[in-house]
DNA sequence: TCTGAGCGC
């Protein structure tokens, strides 16, 4: 499933959200928005976990938590429905080259 | 290299 997380701390990188959400389930994929033009971190991102109730209980226990300071939002992505995929098109993350706002996995 | 509701190139 796809989550998305908001009022995270412009800080925060995928690596730190990958620690956040590991403890309760396999994290699939990690991403933080960035904006393309300079570069900023957006304050938000998602992750995606493999396991659905892993991702609900991760929800629940994540959302609302302090993180650097900020309590930070968790919850499930739109898209993300359930029998449906998240996106029209499929999204590869370890394929190709790295790009700036991206960290390929593996 | 600022910012703080919002949903991803």
């Amino acid at each position: 499933m796809d989550i998305f997380v908001g009022s995270i701390p412009f800080k925060f990188k995928e690596k730190d959200l990958e620690a956040l959400f590991t403890p309760f389930g396999e994290v699939v994929s990690v991403k933080i928005i960035i904006d393309k033009a300079t570069r900023q971190n957006k304050g938000f991102g998602f992750v995606e976990m493999k396991e659905r109730k892993d991702g609900l209980s991760a929800i629940q226990a994540l959302n609302g938590s302090d993180q650097l300071g900020r309590a930070i939002v968790v919850s499930e992505a739109k898209k993300d429905k359930e029998g449906e995929p998240a996106f029209k098109k499929p999204r590869q993350w370890n394929k190709g080259k790295k790009k700036n706002n991206v960290i390929t996995w593996g």
